[in-house]
DNA sequence: AACATTTAGTTTAAGTCTAAACTATTCCTT
DNA sequence: AAGGAATAGTTTAGACTTAAACTAAATGTT
Protein backbone atom coordinates (compact mmCIF):
# COMPACT_ATOMS: atom_id res chain seq x y z
CA UNK A 1 0.00 0.00 0.00
CA UNK A 2 0.61 -0.09 1.23
CA UNK A 3 1.17 0.47 -0.60
CA UNK A 4 2.47 4.38 -1.28
CA UNK A 5 1.26 4.03 -4.42
CA UNK A 6 -1.03 4.67 -6.97
CA UNK A 7 -1.47 6.51 -10.24
CA UNK A 8 -4.65 8.93 -10.11
CA UNK A 9 -4.37 11.54 -12.78
CA UNK A 10 -8.28 11.48 -12.89
CA UNK A 11 -8.97 13.59 -9.73
CA UNK A 12 -10.71 16.87 -10.66
CA UNK A 13 -11.36 18.59 -7.55
CA UNK A 14 -13.18 19.09 -3.87
CA UNK A 15 -16.54 20.86 -3.98
CA UNK A 16 -16.78 21.23 -0.52
CA UNK A 17 -14.73 23.34 1.48
CA UNK A 18 -12.75 20.17 2.93
CA UNK A 19 -9.70 22.26 3.09
CA UNK A 20 -8.56 21.11 6.99
CA UNK A 21 -6.11 18.76 4.79
CA UNK A 22 -3.23 16.94 6.79
CA UNK A 23 -1.55 19.16 8.73
CA UNK A 24 0.63 17.29 10.67
CA UNK A 25 -0.08 13.32 12.06
CA UNK A 26 -2.31 11.32 10.55
CA UNK A 27 -2.39 11.03 6.46
CA UNK A 28 -5.28 12.85 6.28
CA UNK A 29 -8.23 13.51 4.12
CA UNK A 30 -8.03 10.86 1.77
CA UNK A 31 -9.73 11.11 -1.24
CA UNK A 32 -7.15 10.00 -4.04
CA UNK A 33 -9.93 8.55 -7.19
CA UNK A 34 -11.85 10.42 -9.57
CA UNK A 35 -13.67 13.14 -8.31
CA UNK A 36 -16.35 13.40 -11.52
CA UNK A 37 -17.98 16.51 -11.91
CA UNK A 38 -20.21 15.46 -14.90
CA UNK A 39 -18.60 16.02 -18.09
CA UNK A 40 -15.81 14.01 -16.86
CA UNK A 41 -16.60 10.76 -16.94
CA UNK A 42 -15.49 8.93 -20.07
CA UNK A 43 -12.07 10.94 -20.15
CA UNK A 44 -10.32 8.31 -19.28
CA UNK A 45 -11.22 4.50 -19.97
CA UNK A 46 -13.31 2.61 -17.59
CA UNK A 47 -10.69 -0.16 -16.60
CA UNK A 48 -8.51 3.19 -15.65
CA UNK A 49 -11.14 4.63 -13.67
CA UNK A 50 -11.97 0.96 -12.01
CA UNK A 51 -8.08 0.93 -11.20
CA UNK A 52 -7.62 3.95 -9.72
CA UNK A 53 -11.37 3.53 -6.99
CA UNK A 54 -10.09 0.17 -6.45
CA UNK A 55 -6.56 1.57 -5.35
CA UNK A 56 -8.45 3.95 -2.63
CA UNK A 57 -10.90 1.29 -1.30
CA UNK A 58 -7.92 -0.49 -0.66
CA UNK A 59 -5.68 1.73 0.92
CA UNK A 60 -8.53 3.36 3.06
CA UNK A 61 -8.93 -0.02 4.72
CA UNK A 62 -5.55 -0.84 4.98
CA UNK A 63 -4.93 2.61 6.47
CA UNK A 64 -7.80 1.36 8.90
CA UNK A 65 -5.98 -1.85 9.44
CA UNK A 66 -2.98 -0.08 9.82
CA UNK A 67 -3.81 2.06 12.37
CA UNK A 68 -5.90 -0.29 14.62
CA UNK A 69 -2.81 -2.73 14.63
CA UNK A 70 -0.34 0.21 15.99
CA UNK A 71 -3.06 1.73 18.36
CA UNK A 72 -4.68 -1.56 19.86
CA UNK A 73 -1.63 -4.22 19.63
CA UNK A 74 1.36 -1.75 18.65
CA UNK A 75 2.34 -3.43 16.17
CA UNK A 76 2.47 -3.42 12.54
CA UNK A 77 0.58 -5.24 8.99
CA UNK A 78 3.78 -6.93 8.20
CA UNK A 79 4.49 -8.31 11.48
CA UNK A 80 0.58 -8.76 11.23
CA UNK A 81 1.05 -10.78 8.24
CA UNK A 82 4.03 -13.04 8.53
CA UNK A 83 2.58 -14.35 12.09
CA UNK A 84 -1.43 -14.96 10.37
CA UNK A 85 0.74 -16.95 7.29
CA UNK A 86 2.55 -19.06 10.01
CA UNK A 87 -0.92 -19.45 12.59
CA UNK A 88 -2.08 -22.23 9.93
CA UNK A 89 1.08 -24.86 10.35
CA UNK A 90 1.77 -25.67 13.37
CA UNK A 91 5.64 -26.81 12.15
CA UNK A 92 6.55 -23.52 10.84
CA UNK A 93 7.34 -22.53 7.39
CA UNK A 94 10.57 -21.96 5.75
CA UNK A 95 11.71 -18.46 4.71
CA UNK A 96 11.12 -19.10 1.29
CA UNK A 97 7.69 -20.08 1.64
CA UNK A 98 7.03 -17.22 3.66
CA UNK A 99 8.03 -14.97 1.40
CA UNK A 100 6.19 -16.40 -1.16
CA UNK A 101 2.82 -16.37 0.36
CA UNK A 102 3.62 -13.05 1.36
CA UNK A 103 4.22 -11.77 -1.76
CA UNK A 104 7.30 -9.79 -0.55
CA UNK A 105 11.30 -10.47 -1.12
CA UNK A 106 13.54 -12.73 1.06
CA UNK A 107 15.19 -9.75 2.59
CA UNK A 108 12.33 -8.36 3.59
CA UNK A 109 11.32 -11.56 5.05
CA UNK A 110 14.47 -11.66 7.20
CA UNK A 111 14.22 -8.11 8.59
CA UNK A 112 10.72 -8.68 9.50
CA UNK A 113 11.75 -12.03 10.97
CA UNK A 114 14.11 -10.89 13.55
CA UNK A 115 11.70 -8.18 14.71
CA UNK A 116 9.48 -11.08 15.82
CA UNK A 117 12.15 -13.32 17.25
CA UNK A 118 13.06 -10.00 19.20
CA UNK A 119 10.09 -9.87 20.67
CA UNK A 120 9.76 -13.59 21.07
CA UNK A 121 6.52 -13.74 19.25
CA UNK A 122 8.44 -16.53 16.17
CA UNK A 123 11.28 -18.61 16.84
CA UNK A 124 13.83 -20.35 13.98
CA UNK A 125 14.15 -24.09 14.47
CA UNK A 126 16.81 -25.91 11.96
CA UNK A 127 15.44 -28.09 9.46
CA UNK A 128 16.52 -31.56 9.51
CA UNK A 129 18.81 -32.79 6.50
CA UNK A 130 19.60 -29.01 5.18
CA UNK A 131 21.93 -26.73 7.39
CA UNK A 132 20.95 -23.77 5.02
CA UNK A 133 17.16 -23.69 6.18
CA UNK A 134 14.87 -23.68 9.13
CA UNK A 135 11.07 -23.22 9.89
CA UNK A 136 9.68 -20.25 11.36
CA UNK A 137 6.86 -20.83 14.07
CA UNK A 138 4.95 -18.67 16.47
CA UNK A 139 5.76 -19.19 19.96
CA UNK A 140 2.98 -20.20 22.22
CA UNK A 141 3.22 -16.40 23.33
CA UNK A 142 2.98 -15.50 19.38
CA UNK A 143 -0.24 -17.92 19.44
CA UNK A 144 -1.79 -15.98 21.81
CA UNK A 145 -0.72 -12.67 20.71
CA UNK A 146 -2.13 -13.25 17.34
CA UNK A 147 -5.35 -14.67 18.37
CA UNK A 148 -6.49 -11.58 19.97
CA UNK A 149 -5.09 -9.95 16.93
CA UNK A 150 -7.27 -12.08 14.80
CA UNK A 151 -10.19 -11.56 16.11
CA UNK A 152 -9.79 -7.47 16.13
CA UNK A 153 -8.55 -7.72 12.39
CA UNK A 154 -11.97 -9.77 11.39
CA UNK A 155 -14.18 -7.01 13.12
CA UNK A 156 -12.55 -4.18 11.36
CA UNK A 157 -12.78 -5.70 7.78
CA UNK A 158 -16.20 -6.69 8.49
CA UNK A 159 -17.22 -3.67 9.24
CA UNK A 160 -15.32 -2.15 6.19
CA UNK A 161 -17.54 -4.57 3.65
CA UNK A 162 -20.49 -3.52 6.14
CA UNK A 163 -22.57 -0.78 3.43
CA UNK A 164 -22.79 -3.88 1.24
CA UNK A 165 -25.45 -6.68 0.96
CA UNK A 166 -24.30 -10.24 1.18
CA UNK A 167 -25.15 -10.51 -2.56
CA UNK A 168 -22.95 -7.67 -3.30
CA UNK A 169 -20.09 -9.24 -1.63
CA UNK A 170 -19.90 -12.77 -3.63
CA UNK A 171 -20.04 -10.71 -6.84
CA UNK A 172 -17.13 -8.73 -6.00
CA UNK A 173 -15.31 -11.93 -4.69
CA UNK A 174 -15.82 -13.43 -7.66
CA UNK A 175 -15.21 -10.55 -10.33
CA UNK A 176 -12.15 -10.33 -8.33
CA UNK A 177 -11.63 -13.70 -8.70
CA UNK A 178 -11.54 -13.29 -12.29
CA UNK A 179 -9.15 -10.32 -12.02
CA UNK A 180 -6.70 -12.49 -10.25
CA UNK A 181 -6.93 -15.52 -12.06
CA UNK A 182 -6.27 -13.50 -15.56
CA UNK A 183 -3.39 -11.14 -13.91
CA UNK A 184 -1.67 -13.95 -12.44
CA UNK A 185 -1.58 -15.57 -15.76
CA UNK A 186 -0.48 -13.35 -17.66
CA UNK A 187 2.52 -12.28 -15.09
CA UNK A 188 3.38 -15.72 -15.19
CA UNK A 189 4.39 -16.07 -18.94
CA UNK A 190 7.58 -14.32 -19.12
CA UNK A 191 9.62 -17.15 -18.14
CA UNK A 192 8.56 -20.33 -21.01
CA UNK B 1 1.44 -2.01 -0.95
CA UNK B 2 2.53 -1.67 -1.29
CA UNK B 3 2.81 -2.12 -1.25
CA UNK B 4 3.49 -3.74 2.15
CA UNK B 5 0.76 -5.36 3.66
CA UNK B 6 -1.62 -7.84 4.27
CA UNK B 7 -3.25 -10.38 5.91
CA UNK B 8 -3.55 -13.42 5.15
CA UNK B 9 -4.51 -16.06 7.20
CA UNK B 10 -6.26 -17.85 4.91
CA UNK B 11 -3.67 -19.46 2.41
CA UNK B 12 -3.93 -22.80 2.53
CA UNK B 13 -1.06 -24.01 0.48
CA UNK B 14 0.00 -24.70 -3.11
CA UNK B 15 -1.19 -27.95 -4.60
CA UNK B 16 1.29 -28.11 -7.67
CA UNK B 17 4.81 -28.04 -7.49
CA UNK B 18 5.25 -24.47 -7.93
CA UNK B 19 9.19 -24.44 -5.92
CA UNK B 20 10.85 -22.42 -7.83
CA UNK B 21 9.51 -19.56 -5.01
CA UNK B 22 11.68 -16.31 -4.91
CA UNK B 23 15.57 -16.72 -4.72
CA UNK B 24 16.65 -14.00 -5.28
CA UNK B 25 15.79 -10.47 -7.53
CA UNK B 26 11.98 -10.81 -7.92
CA UNK B 27 9.17 -10.81 -5.70
CA UNK B 28 8.27 -13.78 -6.90
CA UNK B 29 5.37 -16.39 -7.16
CA UNK B 30 2.94 -14.46 -5.63
CA UNK B 31 -0.31 -15.59 -3.92
CA UNK B 32 -1.39 -14.25 -1.10
CA UNK B 33 -4.99 -14.70 -0.64
CA UNK B 34 -6.82 -17.85 0.18
CA UNK B 35 -6.54 -21.05 -1.92
CA UNK B 36 -9.81 -23.19 -1.15
CA UNK B 37 -10.11 -26.59 -0.62
CA UNK B 38 -13.17 -27.44 -0.48
CA UNK B 39 -14.21 -27.64 2.93
CA UNK B 40 -12.37 -24.26 4.04
CA UNK B 41 -14.96 -22.46 2.39
CA UNK B 42 -16.51 -20.95 5.16
CA UNK B 43 -13.82 -20.88 7.60
CA UNK B 44 -13.83 -17.03 7.80
CA UNK B 45 -16.51 -14.53 6.98
CA UNK B 46 -17.02 -13.88 3.23
CA UNK B 47 -15.55 -10.21 3.91
CA UNK B 48 -12.46 -11.35 4.84
CA UNK B 49 -11.97 -13.78 2.16
CA UNK B 50 -13.14 -10.49 -0.14
CA UNK B 51 -10.75 -8.16 1.58
CA UNK B 52 -7.83 -10.98 0.34
CA UNK B 53 -8.68 -10.83 -2.44
CA UNK B 54 -8.96 -7.68 -2.84
CA UNK B 55 -5.39 -7.13 -1.49
CA UNK B 56 -4.08 -9.48 -3.69
CA UNK B 57 -5.22 -8.20 -6.85
CA UNK B 58 -4.32 -4.81 -6.32
CA UNK B 59 -0.68 -6.25 -5.49
CA UNK B 60 -0.23 -8.20 -8.74
CA UNK B 61 -1.72 -4.79 -10.55
CA UNK B 62 0.73 -2.83 -8.73
CA UNK B 63 3.73 -5.18 -9.12
CA UNK B 64 3.03 -4.74 -12.74
CA UNK B 65 2.97 -1.17 -12.94
CA UNK B 66 5.85 -0.68 -10.70
CA UNK B 67 7.78 -3.06 -12.65
CA UNK B 68 6.73 -1.42 -15.99
CA UNK B 69 7.35 1.88 -14.54
CA UNK B 70 11.32 0.96 -13.17
CA UNK B 71 12.01 -1.19 -16.45
CA UNK B 72 10.27 1.85 -19.30
CA UNK B 73 10.58 4.62 -17.84
CA UNK B 74 13.52 4.42 -14.98
CA UNK B 75 11.04 5.75 -12.45
CA UNK B 76 9.08 4.95 -9.53
CA UNK B 77 5.13 4.99 -8.49
CA UNK B 78 5.10 7.62 -5.99
CA UNK B 79 6.84 9.58 -8.54
CA UNK B 80 4.14 9.42 -11.14
CA UNK B 81 1.60 9.57 -8.97
CA UNK B 82 2.88 12.91 -7.96
CA UNK B 83 3.31 13.91 -11.64
CA UNK B 84 -0.18 12.45 -12.66
CA UNK B 85 -1.65 15.00 -9.95
CA UNK B 86 0.23 17.81 -11.20
CA UNK B 87 -0.48 16.98 -14.65
CA UNK B 88 -4.44 18.20 -14.83
CA UNK B 89 -3.27 21.63 -13.13
CA UNK B 90 -1.40 24.15 -15.21
CA UNK B 91 -0.74 26.26 -12.10
CA UNK B 92 -0.05 23.43 -10.06
CA UNK B 93 -0.79 22.19 -6.92
CA UNK B 94 0.49 23.23 -3.21
CA UNK B 95 1.83 20.85 -0.82
CA UNK B 96 -0.90 20.03 1.46
CA UNK B 97 -3.02 19.43 -1.88
CA UNK B 98 -0.81 17.21 -3.39
CA UNK B 99 -0.42 15.15 0.02
CA UNK B 100 -4.50 15.29 0.21
CA UNK B 101 -4.99 13.77 -3.40
CA UNK B 102 -2.23 11.35 -3.16
CA UNK B 103 -3.46 10.06 0.29
CA UNK B 104 0.05 10.11 1.61
CA UNK B 105 1.70 12.54 4.68
CA UNK B 106 3.33 15.84 4.01
CA UNK B 107 6.41 14.81 4.58
CA UNK B 108 6.61 12.15 2.28
CA UNK B 109 5.69 14.46 -0.36
CA UNK B 110 8.54 16.74 0.59
CA UNK B 111 10.43 14.03 0.08
CA UNK B 112 9.48 13.10 -3.69
CA UNK B 113 9.06 16.22 -4.38
CA UNK B 114 12.88 16.81 -3.55
CA UNK B 115 13.70 14.23 -6.25
CA UNK B 116 11.62 15.37 -8.99
CA UNK B 117 13.15 18.93 -8.68
CA UNK B 118 16.11 17.22 -9.01
CA UNK B 119 15.27 15.73 -11.90
CA UNK B 120 13.94 18.73 -13.27
CA UNK B 121 10.19 17.47 -13.78
CA UNK B 122 8.96 19.68 -11.38
CA UNK B 123 9.26 23.17 -10.02
CA UNK B 124 8.18 25.16 -6.77
CA UNK B 125 7.05 28.78 -7.24
CA UNK B 126 6.05 30.91 -4.66
CA UNK B 127 2.44 31.69 -3.95
CA UNK B 128 1.42 35.26 -4.57
CA UNK B 129 0.56 36.65 -0.91
CA UNK B 130 1.60 33.92 1.31
CA UNK B 131 5.34 32.97 2.10
CA UNK B 132 4.67 30.10 3.56
CA UNK B 133 3.21 28.16 0.62
CA UNK B 134 4.18 27.14 -3.07
CA UNK B 135 2.91 25.68 -5.82
CA UNK B 136 4.41 22.43 -7.76
CA UNK B 137 4.32 22.49 -10.97
CA UNK B 138 5.38 20.31 -13.95
CA UNK B 139 8.21 21.70 -15.80
CA UNK B 140 7.61 21.23 -19.44
CA UNK B 141 9.77 18.44 -19.35
CA UNK B 142 8.51 16.89 -17.04
CA UNK B 143 5.11 17.17 -18.86
CA UNK B 144 6.23 15.35 -22.21
CA UNK B 145 7.76 12.63 -19.46
CA UNK B 146 4.46 12.14 -18.25
CA UNK B 147 2.54 12.05 -20.85
CA UNK B 148 4.66 9.16 -22.68
CA UNK B 149 4.23 7.39 -18.59
CA UNK B 150 0.58 8.16 -18.63
CA UNK B 151 -0.25 6.10 -21.88
CA UNK B 152 1.93 3.22 -21.19
CA UNK B 153 0.36 3.06 -17.92
CA UNK B 154 -2.92 3.05 -19.33
CA UNK B 155 -2.22 0.24 -21.33
CA UNK B 156 -0.73 -1.86 -18.45
CA UNK B 157 -4.38 -1.36 -16.28
CA UNK B 158 -6.03 -1.79 -19.60
CA UNK B 159 -4.27 -5.06 -19.53
CA UNK B 160 -5.22 -6.06 -15.91
CA UNK B 161 -8.60 -5.85 -16.40
CA UNK B 162 -9.19 -7.07 -20.08
CA UNK B 163 -10.50 -10.29 -18.44
CA UNK B 164 -13.38 -8.50 -17.80
CA UNK B 165 -16.46 -7.96 -19.88
CA UNK B 166 -17.48 -4.24 -19.89
CA UNK B 167 -20.31 -4.54 -17.78
CA UNK B 168 -18.59 -6.76 -15.03
CA UNK B 169 -16.17 -3.36 -15.13
CA UNK B 170 -18.88 -1.51 -14.09
CA UNK B 171 -20.23 -3.48 -11.33
CA UNK B 172 -16.88 -3.72 -9.94
CA UNK B 173 -16.42 -0.08 -9.82
CA UNK B 174 -20.54 0.51 -8.44
CA UNK B 175 -19.57 -1.87 -5.61
CA UNK B 176 -16.19 -0.22 -5.27
CA UNK B 177 -17.66 3.07 -4.92
CA UNK B 178 -20.29 1.71 -2.05
CA UNK B 179 -17.42 0.45 -0.18
CA UNK B 180 -15.94 3.63 -0.83
CA UNK B 181 -18.15 5.42 0.25
CA UNK B 182 -19.19 3.65 3.50
CA UNK B 183 -15.29 3.73 5.02
CA UNK B 184 -14.78 7.25 3.89
CA UNK B 185 -17.89 8.18 6.47
CA UNK B 186 -16.50 5.92 9.09
CA UNK B 187 -13.14 7.10 9.26
CA UNK B 188 -14.21 10.55 9.38
CA UNK B 189 -16.43 9.97 12.67
CA UNK B 190 -13.46 10.78 14.61
CA UNK B 191 -13.48 14.11 15.60
CA UNK B 192 -16.57 15.58 16.00
C1' DA C 1 36.16 -36.97 -6.22
C1' DA C 2 36.02 -32.31 -8.52
C1' DC C 3 33.53 -28.70 -10.28
C1' DA C 4 29.61 -26.02 -11.67
C1' DT C 5 24.95 -25.03 -10.68
C1' DT C 6 21.13 -24.38 -7.87
C1' DT C 7 18.92 -23.31 -3.61
C1' DA C 8 18.33 -21.08 1.29
C1' DG C 9 18.87 -17.24 3.47
C1' DT C 10 21.31 -12.64 4.58
C1' DT C 11 23.22 -8.18 3.68
C1' DT C 12 23.49 -3.73 1.48
C1' DA C 13 22.07 0.59 -0.65
C1' DA C 14 18.53 3.31 -1.79
C1' DG C 15 13.71 4.64 -1.99
C1' DT C 16 9.20 4.91 0.45
C1' DC C 17 6.25 5.87 4.24
C1' DT C 18 4.61 7.34 8.78
C1' DA C 19 4.06 9.89 13.18
C1' DA C 20 5.73 13.37 15.75
C1' DA C 21 8.41 17.38 16.59
C1' DC C 22 9.80 21.53 14.56
C1' DT C 23 10.08 26.46 12.03
C1' DA C 24 7.89 30.12 9.82
C1' DT C 25 3.92 32.59 8.55
C1' DT C 26 -0.84 33.90 8.64
C1' DC C 27 -5.25 34.43 10.84
C1' DC C 28 -8.16 35.54 14.65
C1' DT C 29 -9.55 37.67 18.87
C1' DT C 30 -9.44 41.06 21.91
C1' DA D 1 -1.47 46.13 18.06
C1' DA D 2 -0.43 41.96 20.84
C1' DG D 3 -0.94 37.30 21.68
C1' DG D 4 -2.65 32.83 20.71
C1' DA D 5 -4.22 29.49 17.46
C1' DA D 6 -4.17 27.58 13.08
C1' DT D 7 -1.77 26.62 8.74
C1' DA D 8 2.28 25.49 5.29
C1' DG D 9 5.89 23.01 4.93
C1' DT D 10 10.23 20.51 6.69
C1' DT D 11 12.91 17.47 9.50
C1' DT D 12 13.75 13.36 12.14
C1' DA D 13 13.67 8.58 13.68
C1' DG D 14 12.16 4.33 12.66
C1' DA D 15 9.87 0.76 10.00
C1' DC D 16 9.16 -1.28 5.49
C1' DT D 17 10.42 -2.53 0.75
C1' DT D 18 13.05 -3.80 -3.21
C1' DA D 19 16.88 -5.31 -6.31
C1' DA D 20 21.14 -6.95 -6.40
C1' DA D 21 25.22 -8.82 -4.44
C1' DC D 22 26.71 -12.05 -1.22
C1' DT D 23 27.65 -16.56 1.89
C1' DA D 24 26.86 -21.21 2.73
C1' DA D 25 25.10 -25.64 1.80
C1' DA D 26 23.03 -29.05 -1.30
C1' DT D 27 22.69 -31.11 -5.87
C1' DG D 28 24.16 -32.67 -10.27
C1' DT D 29 27.60 -33.86 -13.86
C1' DT D 30 31.45 -35.66 -15.41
Amino acid sequence: MPFALLANYEFIGEKGKRQDLTPRGGAADMDKEARLDGTTAAEHPEALRLWLRMLTCTQLIEKQVRGGLRDQFETTLPRFDLMAQLERSRDGLKMNELSRRMMVTGGNVTGITDQLVGEELVERVPVQGDRRAYRVRLTPRGRRMFADMAQAHEAWVVEAFSGLQVREVATLHRLLGKVKQHTQHTVKEESP
